[in-house]
DNA sequence: AGTGTTTGCGCAATCGATTGCACATGAAGC
DNA sequence: GCTTCATGTGCAATCGATTGCGCAAACACT
């Protein structure tokens, strides 16, 4: 009983050929078949329970109808809901993701996007792009349709979906300056990363057209984007600059390091220095206080990778190869008007 | 020069049948063969590059070194880890991971069910199960090996990884007595979950041990594991029960909606009322106040079910079927010994 | 030396669906 | 009434790897 039912099972149901049923299940080929004939084959598969093997379609056709993520960790709440959208997008069309975890040991990562194309998906998206990344290479030399997120690549030489990095850094300086605040500092991200790379000159554009010039001294790179590298960023930042009303950290998970750093230091937020995030992950509105911060919907950004992706492998893409996506200005309790 | 080497192109280089090489290139069926062979054949696939077609291999063995895993919500901070864990479980031993994300409009998910078996996984993993599934019945019946992680079912017909959750509630209501707390009441998860049921069972379990006996009015049942969710159920409960000095929640998020509810009414934690949750979700220690809770290794959970998992598909499996992990208290600063 | 057994490898069928091509049927054109 | 086409369906090869079976050579044994 629980044999599985196969294209040949259909077609003698039906009393045609096996290609004629595989014609009649594909809506791109149905058209050229005779009416009555689909509507049968239909109804025999609905009612053997037919379910196609895709394992077979995909060795003959060479599509996988699969799709292959890479991410630098999963449980990172910045790619979740990125995989979350993706995979929303992906399987409304009949796409399945493969989800495969980018470890630290393997630079460059190729490892994992050769395992994703030894698995002949149809596509892949990379979430962790460096800036000159070997894995791009590879996916372009293996012709296969790729699309980075959340982070671009120095050449722009692959469709990407990113947030608006400037544009985010400018609200969030704008947002101090309108508070009164001159001096402020950043703590960087890692310049190896687009991200990094783009919020700080980001903060330095919107600093300069404020009419105040940051130098060297003003800013920090932390190694990572995690809090454990916010910490001693923040804390040389702060020594370095003990007069900074306000700090702007080139994501969440540093503003959290500076929290750590200022009150290591006895020094409050908001009443002695302000502090600034970019992300607005989950729970950063309970933190203590809460975290203002720059919100980028990386949901958002996951379905329209998918869409664009799709696009990609039917090729039936029009439009811009480059997305990118407005952040919105949070404004919360970590910042505040400057006193005085 | 792109053009795919395939298991001919190395027969032919190395020049012996097809089926040598495929022989060859298995660790497990290589002992069958002659070690100069076995030897000539691994060095001129690495030469040629040869990636085997995952698609013909599935197709002909019914083997896909695919796993899937259905999730309520990707980008949960409790399934993320999971999945994390899971990951590098499977493609240690060279399978990937087909990530299904459950959309609330399909009740009891057979759909992604469904096509996850059509996609001929090996194994499966829940990580959705209701007390009472009928994406279970699915599996068993399509004899494909199904393990599920973080909710067990009512019965134990399928193997599960779960964290011990009577066990964990004990060490929060222990907790709180040993720190002079009696009035204590909880804000239970929905009972059609075993987290929430047995977390609930726990609960009435551990006070009578100590001595107190909880009646229907000091528990409130929320109707998700949602912050959402929380703030009403407290809301409710902590009118009832005026008097509490203590709330022991089912889940973090919950115990972040008794945050909102204190703060309502006034009241301070922990200085009023002391509240803990259970999970240990990243940030928690950084809100306001951070929050005391019981320790779940959620990534532990994942990389154990796919050891599990693994040991079904191959039929090595031998040991117990139902994983209980063992949780820890983490006090923080969100309970403290009642005053006086 | 002859028989029996093991070892090593080739042969060919097979998994299930797709697809270029051939062919039959009926309609249309002159 | 015969050629010309269009339309709808069947035929069979094919994708790349796996695997049961069979056979030959090498070895063991009396």
């Amino acid at each position: 009983m629980a044999a599985v039912v196969t294209i040949k099972d259909v077609a003698r149901e039906v009393g045609v050929h096996p290609s004629t049923v595989s014609r009649a299940l594909d809506p791109a080929r149905r058209d050229r078949l005779g009416e009555p004939v689909v509507r049968r084959v239909l109804e025999a598969a609905e009612r053997l329970g037919y379910r196609p093997d895709v394992a077979a379609a995909s060795l003959r056709s060479g599509r996988s109808k699969l799709v292959g993520i890479v991410v630098p960790d999963i449980a990172n709440p910045v790619f979740s809901p990125i995989i979350s959208g993706l995979e929303r997008a992906l399987s409304a069309r009949g796409y399945a993701l493969i989800v495969a975890d980018q470890r630290p040991d393997y630079a460059g990562g190729n490892d994992m996007v050769q395992m994703l194309i030894a698995r002949r998906v149809d596509g892949l998206v990379l979430a962790n792009a460096a800036l000159k990344d070997g894995a791009v290479e590879r996916c372009l030399q293996a012709q296969i349709p790729v699309v980075l997120v959340n982070r671009a690549e120095g050449q722009a030489r692959v469709p990407s979906v990113v947030s608006d990095d400037m544009a985010g850094i400018t609200l969030a300086v704008d947002h101090l300056i309108a508070s009164g605040h001159r001096r402020i500092v950043h703590v960087a991200g890692p310049q190896s990363l687009s991200t990094g790379l783009l919020r700080r000159r980001g903060f330095v554009a919107a600093m300069r057209a404020a009419g105040l010039d940051p130098d060297e001294d003003d800013i920090e790179e932390a190694v990572a984007f995690t809090r454990e590298a916010g910490l001693p960023a923040a804390r040389a930042l702060l020594a370095r600059r003990p007069d900074a009303t306000a700090v702007v950290a080139a994501n969440d998970l540093l503003a959290l390091g500076v929290y750590e750093a200022l009150r290591e230091q006895g020094r409050r937020c908001p009443e002695d220095v302000s502090v600034i995030g970019h992300n607005d992950m989950p729970l950063v509105d309970l933190v203590s206080p809460p975290l203002s911060t720059v919100r980028i919907s990386h949901h958002e950004m996951g379905e329209r990778t998918g869409a664009l992706l799709l696009d990609l492998i039917t090729g039936t893409h029009q439009g811009a190869l480059q997305i990118v996506t407005s952040p919105v200005l949070v404004a919360r309790g970590s910042t505040q008007p400057l006193e005085n």
